[in-house]
DNA sequence: ATGGTAGACTTTCTA
C-alpha cells in the first residue's frame, strides 16, 4: 500500500495554463492529475511540459477546439477504454486502470446550455441522456473504481450560493439533481467532497468568468466531484479542494479537487 | 435587468 495523491482540474485550454499546472505540481506533488476540458487534438498536446515535470504516463482522449479529456501519471497506467456516453463522438471521457487494477474514471459531463429544456434546448436533452447511460454503465460495474472530474451538476443546497435563485439554471435544476440521484444509485457511488466535508458547509468548484471578481457575492457552485465505489472509501485518505487557484494569474473558472488514497 | 468573460483551426461555438 502506498499513498497516492490525485487531482482532478478542469483546465479550460491546458496549453493556456501550463504555467498554473507547474504551480500546482510544485505545491502538491501529485501522483496522478486528470485534466478535463484540454481543448486540443491529441498531435498538439503538451508532452514535453508534462515529461519533465515528471509525468511519463499520458493517456490522451482529446478532440480539435473543445472539450478534451487527459490523464497524466508519474506511475504507470493501462488505458482501458473510452466511453462516448453521449453518443456523438465528442471527447468527454478516458478510462485507465491503476497498478493495482482499481479502475480510475475521468469525465468530463457535458455543460448542458442554458434552457433547461429538451425540446427547446437539444444540449439540455444529451446532458441527461449522457448521465443515463452512464447510469446504465454503473449498474453493470463490478469492479472498485474511482470517478473524478467536472459532472456540471451541483446537486446540494449548500453545493451553490443561493438554491432558490439557481433553482431554474443548468445545473442545479430538480431534473438534473434527480437524474444525478439515480446515478448515484446505480453503484452506491461515495461522495467524496461531501465525506470530508459534509453539508451544509459550503463547498464549491467553479465561481463564473462572467464577473470581474469572482470573490464579490462568492457566487460559486460544486461541479466538479469524487465519487468512488463504497469498498474503496475507507482507502481515502484526505479530500480538500484548492480555492486559491482561482486567484492565480490567468486562472481557469474551476478549481483543482485534491485527494489523497492508499492504493 | 436578462448582462457579463474566456478560449479556440473566431466572425461563432462552447462553456
Amino acid at each position: 500500500m502506498s499513498l497516492t495523491k490525485l487531482v482532478s482540474w478542469n483546465i479550460n485550454s491546458v496549453r493556456i495554463r501550463l504555467p498554473l499546472i507547474e504551480q500546482l505540481v510544485t505545491a502538491e506533488q501529485p501522483d496522478i492529475i486528470c485534466l478535463q476540458e484540454t481543448k486540443v487534438r491529441d498531435s498538439q498536446f503538451p508532452h514535453e511540459a508534462f515529461h519533465a515535470l515528471g509525468y511519463t504516463t499520458r493517456i490522451l482522449h482529446g478532440q480539435p477546439m473543445h472539450h478534451g479529456v487527459a490523464i497524466l501519471s508519474r506511475v504507470p497506467l493501462v488505458e482501458d477504454r473510452r466511453y462516448d456516453w453521449q453518443d456523438n463522438g465528442e471527447a468527454r471521457h478516458i478510462g485507465v486502470r491503476l497498478p493495482n487494477g482499481i479502475l480510475l474514471e475521468n469525465v468530463y459531463i457535458p455543460a448542458g446550455g442554458d434552457i433547461p429544456d429538451r425540446d427547446e434546448n437539444p444540449k439540455f436533452g444529451q446532458k441527461l441522456d449522457f448521465y443515463e447511460r452512464m447510469t446504465r454503465w454503473s449498474e453493470g460495474l463490478r469492479e472498485p473504481t474511482i470517478m473524478m472530474g467536472d459532472f456540471n451538476i451541483a446537486p446540494l443546497e449548500s453545493d451553490v450560493w443561493s438554491h432558490k435563485q439557481l433553482l431554474k439554471v443548468v445545473s442545479h435544476t430538480p431534473v438534473e439533481v434527480e437524474t444525478m440521484q439515480r446515478l448515484r444509485d446505480a453503484h452506491d457511488w461515495q461522495d467524496i467532497g461531501r465525506h470530508f466535508v459534509p453539508a451544509p458547509e459550503r463547498l464549491y468548484t467553479w465561481w463564473s468568468y462572467r464577473s470581474k471578481d469572482w470573490t464579490v457575492g462568492d457566487r460559486g457552485r460544486r461541479l466538479d466531484h469524487v465519487w468512488t465505489s463504497p469498498e474503496i472509501l475507507p482507502n481515502i485518505r484526505s479530500h480538500h479542494v484548492l480555492e486559491a487557484a482561482r486567484s492565480w494569474d490567468r486562472p481557469s473558472d474551476h478549481i483543482p479537487l485534491i485527494t489523497e488514497i492508499e492504493l
